[in-house]
RNA sequence: CGGGGUAUAGCGCAGUCCGGUUAGCGCAUCUGGUUUGGGACCAGAGGGUCGCAGGUUCGAAUCCUGCUACCCCGACCA
């Protein structure tokens, strides 16, 4: 286990935000709360975005764009809506500067103020249904199954780069049904698809389950999440799908006309990740020598780096390592050659572990003589000298390897990290000492709910769609229980 | 918004208590040379409105007042 779990002392957070600054992902802006996504860090959410774009599509999804402004009475139409996000918004009142008269630089021109200020969007629904108003009027239309790219505004109190920025990125989609069931098979569509992507391309083995209703999204009538077990013992909430009813139907006025030729409201789901999946891959995965990105997400494969004395060298290796660079394209990977002369081996090979890339093949003279490559693994730090005849075989075999051992090492720590508990002084051993996930009895109350949280800081992180009946005694009244919750503290 | 901390070169910091030559150090950068199988070395050079605005003083990074930003811990949240 990386050294900042082992030592109390060791400030997480820190090394959280230096390996981030260090391995070239992001900082933080200029701007309050806010990150500037380097260009190694926006590599991987091109890859995350590619990747999702890919399976939305197969699932008959389409992508289109909302504006970035809403108009604030929008947001009064769902009750429970502007409840959750009222206190989290970043408001336009004005849309003009002036010169000040009193003084140097500029100000507010109050003769500019908006009649009815704008949101910047904390999330779309509102203006999606707003505009879906217009696009539906038969079953003909239906369903519509549309996700957007964009970025949204929090104004959270707190934030920490990617796990929480005022500004993050994510893809949201928003579909329109002609049925109750249509619309929840559909939510049950994507937080499979969402399962499915955090552990078998980001190698982050995910919980699938209900919210509680205090958890639940504003505005929704049930929202499904995958839930992610982070190395410090803390839980990620890594994507949401929302089944919204008819909600937002009826609080935006969208009627269909049915088969039946009756009038009535269709019903939704949104749906959504983020950038925090970014965070998520930084805490699952790193250790102590930075990152480690698991080969499907890598935007780097493999880095070849040369070793030589002087250019006659030089040239000999690269006329190799331009010839493996090719073969292993061939194979279908991205392969980077570094031959920059202004950093020594060393240097190169700290700095690809620093960014997490899977495999590092390193040539020098030894191997030019020879016929081999030094082979690098980022998962177990190891190396082997390989013949570089079997090199692209060799190669494409660790990169399935890579990413199975990434995926088995992250699902063992997250089931060793499962406690299954029974006493009210269990819970709170665990979640005091050990950090993890606990699975315990819960009465079912949101009050209990509550004063756990309280006591504990620790939340209901999710009602596990698999969790078994079984009859038991809430963990912290004693009341009756018919199944476990997955209890835990979250960022 | 409450508690604590910080703000000095691109980054990390010392100097502030106790005001006083030209504001230092490490890393990074640049130049030259030697190096290159795990984060190179030597020599030299450049780089600062000391967070902002006032005040005290012959003199302020240092003292006083106000403000702002950031970090950590809470509350809130994806």
């Amino acid at each position: 286990m990386a050294k900042f779990l082992t030592s109390r002392e060791e400030n997480y957070s820190q090394w959280y935000n230096d390996l981030v600054i260090k391995a070239d992902l992001a900082e933080n802006s200029a701007v309050r709360g806010c990150m500037v996504i380097k260009p190694y860090g926006y590599a991987i959410w091109e890859r995350i975005q590619a990747e999702l774009d890919r399976k939305f599509k197969a699932t008959g999804h389409v992508n289109a764009y909302f504006p970035l402004f809403i108009p604030k009475s929008f947001f009064s139409r769902e009750a429970a809506h502007v409840e959750g996000f009222a206190k989290e918004c970043a408001v336009v009142t004005h849309y003009r500067l002036m010169k000040d008269p009193n003084g140097k630089g500029v100000i507010v021109d109050p003769d500019a103020k908006l009649e009815e200020e704008l949101i910047v969007r904390p999330t779309s629904e509102t203006i999606i249904w707003n505009t879906y108003k217009d696009w539906i009027h038969s079953y003909r239309d239906l369903p519509l199954l549309i996700n957007q790219w964009a970025n949204v505004v929090r104004w959270e109190m707190r934030t920490r780069l990617f796990l929480r920025t005022a500004e993050f990125l994510w893809q949201e989609g928003h579909t329109a049904h002609a049925t109750r069931e249509e619309a929840l098979e559909e939510t049950n569509k994507i937080i499979d698809l969402y399962a499915d992507f955090a552990t078998n391309f980001m190698a982050i083995p995910v919980i699938k389950g209900y919210k509680s209703v205090s958890e639940r999204f504003a505005g929704a009538e049930d929202t499904y999440a995958i839930e992610a077990l982070m190395q410090d013992g803390k839980a990620l909430q890594a994507g949401t799908s929302h089944f919204l009813g008819q909600n937002f139907a009826k609080a935006f006025d969208v009627q269909f006309t049915n088969r039946e030729g009756k009038l009535d409201y269709v019903w939704a789901t949104s749906w959504g990740v983020s950038t925090r999946l970014m965070g998520a891959l930084i805490m699952a995965h790193g250790d102590d020598n930075g990152l480690l990105i698991p080969p499907r997400l890598a935007p780097i494969h493999v880095v070849i780096i040369p070793i030589y004395k002087g250019n006659d060298q030089l040239d000999k290796i690269s006329e190799i390592a331009v010839d493996l660079k090719l073969k292993l394209e061939n194979a279908g990977l991205n392969v980077k050659y570094d031959n920059r002369d202004t950093h020594k081996p060393g240097f190169k090979f700290a700095d690809y572990e620093l960014k997490g890339v899977p495999v590092r093949l390193a040539i020098g003279p030894r191997d030019a003589d020879e016929g081999t490559v030094e082979v690098a693994r980022r998962d177990t730090l190891t190396k082997e000298t390989v013949s570089r005849d079997n090199i692209v075989g060799h190669v494409t075999a660790l990169m399935d390897e890579i990413q199975n051992n990434m995926l088995r090492k992250a699902t063992e720590f997250r089931d060793k990290s499962t406690y299954y508990v029974e006493t009210w002084e269990e819970f709170r051993d665990v979640i005091e000492n050990k950090g993890g996930f606990v699975m315990a009895h819960w009465d079912g109350t949101p009050e209990t709910e509550e004063v756990i949280k309280n006591e504990t800081k620790a939340t209901i992180r999710i009602i596990p769609f698999d969790s078994p009946a079984e009859n038991g005694r809430c963990v912290r009244t004693g009341r009756p229980s018919e199944r476990r919750v997955l209890f835990a503290r979250s960022y």
